[in-house]
DNA sequence: TTTAAAATTCTCATATAATGATAAAATTAG
DNA sequence: CTAATTTTATCATTATATGAGAATTTTAAA
């Protein structure tokens, strides 16, 4: 294995479970002598990955929080698209939800709740399922062809199991549905009975950066409510798009 | 120079003034090998240090933002001092800052505003001045010895500027008299017509790790105003670190 | 969908830095 | 201030990182 990785890999330690590793932990996990682990565990405390103080052990370090902070700051879509998500919700009286991705992730990266009926769990830094619910599925929606087949290929029962179709023909169509709609809802995947309005989000170039999602409890809405919702998504994610292509950062 | 240190230099690249690299512009601004450089890039972003999109370059990743978030709901202080500071901040219609310790630098974790008078821009992840302000000051006052001895020798000038002594045995006194008072008060240290007050938090073994104050526009308070507010400042952060001795975590 | 262009990864010989045992120094705690 | 502990430095040996170019993957355009 490469050295990097082993350096690297300590970093997977750390856990909501156990946020605190004392050196002698870290030795018996990863077995690395203790001259090593000792330059390794500097290196990453001089970057600021991970912090110490004496007789208390290792855990995660401020630049992690600072990065965040820079994330932020720097993110076009959160500036762009938190305030008016924020207003959509109030006048709702539901969730916000924009969820950004990461690669092969999809991460919660702006919540506002307007509602005490449900209790979101999707703050910021939270990761959504990458193949259910609707803040998800639009996101797949408008991957192109080959990201796509790349993803299908090890994930097929994923996608059956989301009920995006039982072979990548079917999943191509249903996908290619929710692209024509515009918008997409999808109910108790992720929460029981709970619904998800979603609408996708383009950067600057015209690629799918992220979806624009409302969550509310299933029984607060009808078919006819779920699509009237759908559509003012769809409208306002568009807009959002649009100031992104005119904005300079991505 | 140490590989490793050399991988994580590419980090250090990312600012707010430039958020997103081409690995072009990496390689100039580093110079490695074209080879080197894809294997270095590649490791961090397997690890989500970084991400990268066609044709838009690299930027962080989604670790920090997922990482803040463990660090956020696995921090005691937030959840313990959060709450308390949120509602004294609005008892008193002015800003609550808690701050944490990461060995040399004081970092923002956590604010709330219940005030238009002041726009506080010390939201999470913002750093502190380590020399100046009330919440910086009240964790400077509690350093051990040997901390602050090795503190002061590359920073004298800065201790002077903040008003905290001409040589050693001066700063020893003032910060003396910060730990003896139980809280601490400074005007326009940070902010002009800006007058902060905090009170050290410590933690389950009873070494100095944030601080707990209030902001608030100088013309608001009286003298006495600010001897009050100090007091309740002191007496709750004593509370909540009496709190996190009895909480597992740190 | 197919194809051309571009970006990324792989291969391999050589040079360079990582490793670990031990010694030295720094830091903590009493 | 001193003893105990933790952390860093030293150095010969070994293993891995490096870089040039080839092969592959991925993107973008037709």
């Amino acid at each position: 294995m490469q050295r990097h990785e082993r350096l690297i890999q300590i970093l997977d330690l750390f856990s909501q479970e156990k946020p605190n590793w004392e050196l002698e932990e870290i030795h018996a996990a990863l077995g690395h002598s203790k001259s090593t682990l000792y330059r390794y565990l500097k290196t990453l405390t001089d970057a600021g990955l991970l912090t110490t103080f004496p007789g208390r052990g290792y855990s995660l370090g401020s630049r992690f929080v600072e990065f965040d902070y820079l994330i932020r700051v720097t993110d076009p879509l959160i500036r762009l698209a938190g305030p008016v998500l924020t207003e959509l919700a109030e006048a709702n009286a539901c969730v916000g939800l924009l969820c950004r991705r990461y690669s092969d992730k999809v991460l919660c990266v702006f919540q506002h709740t307007a509602t005490t009926e449900i209790h979101s769990s999707y703050e910021r830094g939270k990761a959504r399922p990458i193949f259910r619910g609707a803040a998800s599925q639009v996101i797949l929606a408008h991957l192109s062809a080959y990201q796509l087949n790349r993803l299908y290929t090890p994930n097929a029962a994923s996608f059956r199991d989301a009920g995006l179709g039982d072979d990548l023909a079917a999943v191509r169509q249903s996908l290619g549905a929710i692209r024509a709609a515009g918008w997409h809802a999808t109910e108790g995947q992720v929460t029981p009975g709970v619904v998800g309005i979603a609408a996708p989000l383009f950067d600057e170039r015209g690629d799918i950066t992220g979806s624009f999602s409302l969550t509310l409890p299933a029984g607060n809405v009808t078919a006819e409510g779920i699509h009237t919702l759908g559509e003012t998504v769809a409208d306002t994610a568009q807009d959002i798009s649009q100031s992104l292509r005119k904005d300079p950062a991505s």
